[in-house]
This record gives structure tokens, sequence and C-alpha cells, in this order.
DNA sequence: AAATCGGGGCA
DNA sequence: TGCCCAGATTT
């Protein structure tokens, strides 16, 4: 017995209509964008991973360009992860390149090449959570599964009057059995897309446009005129600051040092100028130690600036410590010694990257 | 269930 | 500023 039980959709809900309603006006008004050229599954999967927490503006220069140098799955997984983290360098949630550069290798090794048309073999692979297996199998395979996201969300807590609070991951399931149960089994590639295209066109999250919205008569949060309080989202927590030193060292043929960030964790695998927690040494103690630890002397340069960078769960405050090398050296094990041309070839995130445009060597 | 993981757009 | 975005993974 499925929870879809326990769901209040509305008796006088007519889910035909609707499902015809949102799919005419989807037919009609989509967004002419590069993912929806043709159903090809790997340029589906590459859209739909690019496209998570991330507005279409952003990601279709990015998607161009990646599917302009990987065309195929084998293009793909030939490519080195640098490489890789290059072609996603700004676009953040970097793991998401990570997971699928994976994912793609094995879709070769395992599966002939051939994207699998397979609930639970798409499951499996790497970065392929609920979203993206539904996203896939509905817009590249033509199976009606439900896609939920975000935008699904707030569509249909309007629309069904859903009041469960969609911050929870709990809330997610509910929605897809609600999808489920009202989603057209004749299209549901239009169908879905076209629940995310009213999100993004029409039901917004501030001022919906009910007055110009394709299912306005069947929505219960119209009617009772609430459409404003929908959906219910608990806040998330603020951010906690951290305050670093950025140490840029530049050596006497005009070098600077940088190194590999750690393969787990925050902007993995990504490249940096050495960074140095405040909440353990001041500047005098950090640049003591660190010119003991690696037997070398530097000569601070002054007025180095600061950078800020938000990330969702932390607030970077960074104080930029330029300092020439003036003795000894740093082992390359540690990083590289790069002129500053080759700062072009390196994945940088884009605290790194405003800290370089700071010191206008970008 | 809650925390982690980027960056940009918008009122 | 705070909230949202075609979420997934780890703890």
């Amino acid at each position: 017995m499925s929870n879809s039980m326990f769901i209040s959709i509305p008796v006088l809900f007519n889910r035909e209509a609707f499902q015809n309603d949102l799919i005419y006006w989807y037919n009609e008004r989509k967004r002419d964008l590069p993912w929806r050229e043709n159903q090809d599954p790997y340029r589906i999967w590459v859209s739909e991973i690019m496209l998570q927490q991330t507005q279409v503006d952003t990601v279709i220069p990015y998607f161009e360009q990646f599917m302009n140098r990987y065309p195929t799955v084998y293009d793909l997984a030939e490519a080195n992860q640098q490489e890789v983290l290059k072609s996603w360098e700004g676009l953040g949630y970097y793991s998401r390149a990570r997971n699928l550069h994976e994912a793609v290798r094995e879709v070769v090794e395992s599966y002939d090449g051939k994207v699998p048309g397979d609930k639970k073999e798409l499951k499996k692979l790497k970065g392929i959570g609920s979203y993206t297996q539904g996203a896939i199998l509905s817009i590249a395979f033509d199976q009606p599964e439900p896609a939920v996201d975000g935008n699904v969300m707030r569509v249909m807590s309007r629309v069904l009057q859903i009041e469960e609070d969609i911050a929870k991951p709990k809330t997610k399931k509910l929605f897809e059995d609600v999808v489920a149960n009202v989603m057209s089994e004749e299209d549901p590639s239009s169908f879905n897309q076209g629940l995310m295209e009213l999100g993004a066109l029409i039901c917004k999250p501030k001022n919906p446009q009910c007055q110009i919205c394709p299912v306005q008569k069947h929505c219960a949060a119209f009617g009772q005129g609430i459409q404003a309080e929908l959906p219910i989202k608990t806040k998330a927590k603020k951010q906690k600051k951290e305050a670093y030193f950025a140490l840029v060292m530049i050596d006497p043929a005009g070098h600077y040092f940088i190194q590999k960030r750690p393969e787990e964790g925050l902007l993995a695998n990504l490249w940096e100028f050495p960074l140095f927690s405040q909440a353990e040494f001041d500047q005098y103690a950090l640049l003591n130690w660190f010119e003991f630890e690696y037997n070398v002397k530097l000569n601070v340069k002054s007025n180095n600036g600061q950078v800020k960078h938000i990330f969702s769960h932390v607030i970077w405050e960074i104080d930029i410590v330029v300092a020439e090398l003036t003795s000894g050296e740093i082992p390359n094990i540690k990083g590289h010694w790069i002129n500053q041309e080759d700062l072009k070839t390196y994945p940088f995130p884009n605290v790194q990257k405003k800290l370089m445009k700071q010191l206008l060597i970008n």
C-alpha cells in the first residue's frame, strides 16, 4: 500500500485536465535551451548534473563548452580529472564534476558506453540521486518517473495546498508520491519539464504570476489566495565565519607557489595559494613557524589586502600575505612553482580567482 | 534528520 | 542582507 493513500489530493482536482493544460503550455512556451536539442541520454545527464542548485543562465555557457569538449561518454571517460575540473571551474559544487567523471567511466566499463535506461542501474551511478534518476528516465527515455526538485515542490505545494516543510528530507518523498500519482503516462518528459518550467517562469518563489498561469484553475492555493504563503520552508542556519591568511609567495625568478587542496572536503582537488587558519597563529607566529619549518627566508611586502568569500555554510575572511622568497626552497612535493601565465592552466575556486584579481595577477 | 558542498541572481 | 536555485552524499 503506497503512501499516496495518505496524501490529500483535493476531490475536485482534475488530473487529466491539469496534465493537458500544463503540457500544452509547456510545448507552446518552453525556452529554447541547448539540452533540449535532442534526447541523447548523455547530454541530458550532463545538463541535469550542471543544473543541480544552479540557474539555467549560469549553466548554458558551461554546458556548451563541456559538450564541445566532451561530445560523448568516451571523450569524457578518457579525460583526466584536472582537465574536467578546469572545465567546471567557477560552476561550484565540484563533487558533481568528480562524480560525473567517475560515473561516465563506469558507463564505459560496465555498460558498453550506453547510459542505462534502468531505474536501479542509474541510481547506482555516482552523483545520480532520486531527482536526476527521474529526470533522465523521463526526459531521455520517456518513462513515467517523477523528477522532484525545488521547482516541483513549490508548484505542487501550491496547486494541491500541501503544507509540509519542504526543507525536510521526508517531504521530498511525499512529493515524489504525489507526482507519481498525478503525472502523465503519455508524455512524462513534457509533464516533468513543464512543472519545472512553470516554477522557473510563472510559479516563482516571490510574486508568482498567477494571472497568466496556465494551471490557475487547478490551483488550490490561488483559490484560497494563499499562494504567497506556500511552500512552507524552515530557515537555514547562518554561516560561521572563518579567518585565514593566504600566503602568496614569489621566488627570485618570479614564480608563484600554489598547492593542491585535499582530495576530500571543500573545494577538493582544486588549487590555491596556501591558506592558514588565523585561529591558531597570528601573522607573525605563522611566518616564524613557516620559515623554521621549511628553512626559508621570506620578505613580507606590505599593503596586501583582504578577500571575503561566502559559501553556503561558511564565510571565509582572508588576509593576503604577499612574500618574496629570499633564500631556501619549498619542496616541490608540497606544491608547484609556476609562472604567472600558467595560473590559467590550473583549476582554481572563485575565492582564489578573486584573490588573484585583487593582486592583479589573474 | 542534519550537515556538507559553490556560486550567482534577485528583491 | 536573506532566500532561492532542474540536489547528492555523508554523518
